[in-house]
DNA sequence: TGCCAATCGGACAAAAATAACCTAAAATAT
DNA sequence: ATATTTTAGGTTATTTTTGTCCGATTGGCA
């Protein structure tokens, strides 16, 4: 019941990439000593971030990594999501698995409801929230 | 972010029981098979709601596994936790876990607020709410 | 008393997930 | 050209998860 260590990690880099201006670039290596995150494991994970489409990456000299939209539009959720895969809180909440029980099985929709909470609670936290300071 | 196979296991078992009469016992081997799992290694999943304390288990001949306590008096939350231990959304949100951030690290406080409902949910939910058709 | 049904406890193991490292290659600004 | 930086991929180590198996023990019952 916990998010990898990964996700944690892709959070971390989109709010640093946030808390600086729009368009500024840092490299990954500048985001690790930061956010004091392993640099090598992290280039894994702005890759990953970067083919979900919510970062740009720009190689060579002066390359760096940067947002690709403004951060009122990247939530949590698509930054955990991208990394973790969708959030599941039991395995018989999925809509492949086929459960024997689904028809009477209470406890499924209680995982579902409070999955749906944990959904919509990250998906309505923009990074833009965590530096709105009125 | 999902709770683990054993922990689900251990959910639908002590529902089977709830599901009985208060006291009536069941062999490890019946529950397993009413709700398809694995017996060897529900045996071993009812050693452990054991010794938290929510299941009574006699040995030999007519024994079997039975609830310790009434229904309305087995939280959801009890039965995670004996199994997977402690409910934690991401491990900065612990308290031994000292992170650098702490102080100003405005996603601990989403995780935890985000961990808070979840286990207030689980923790509001008893076994006996599956049977109130009321 | 002695058999049977059941848990107990530990060892063991296979598979998956997690965390991390390393290197060669590609791109690009200077 | 050269230095910088991401990219892509493989490799490795550790831990967790999901089980299985088996002998010991316990307790009811004929």
């Amino acid at each position: 019941m916990q998010i990898t260590r990964q996700a944690d990690y892709a959070v971390r880099a989109v709010y640093y990439l946030s808390s600086l201006g729009q368009d500024d670039r840092a490299s990954t290596s500048q985001i690790a000593k930061q956010q004091h995150i392993p640099p090598s494991f992290l280039a894994k994970i702005i890759s990953q971030l970067s083919v979900a489409g919510l970062l740009h990456t720009s190689r060579g000299a002066r390359g760096g990594v940067s947002l690709a939209r403004d951060p009122k539009d990247i939530t949590m959720l698509d930054v955990v999501e991208a990394i973790d895969g969708p959030i599941l809180l039991n395995e018989c909440v999925a809509d492949s698995h086929g459960c024997k029980f689904e028809k009477d099985c209470p406890m499924r929709d209680l995982w579902r409801n409070i999955q749906g909470d944990v959904v919509s609670r990250l998906k309505t936290t923009a990074f833009s929230d965590f530096f709105n300071n009125q």
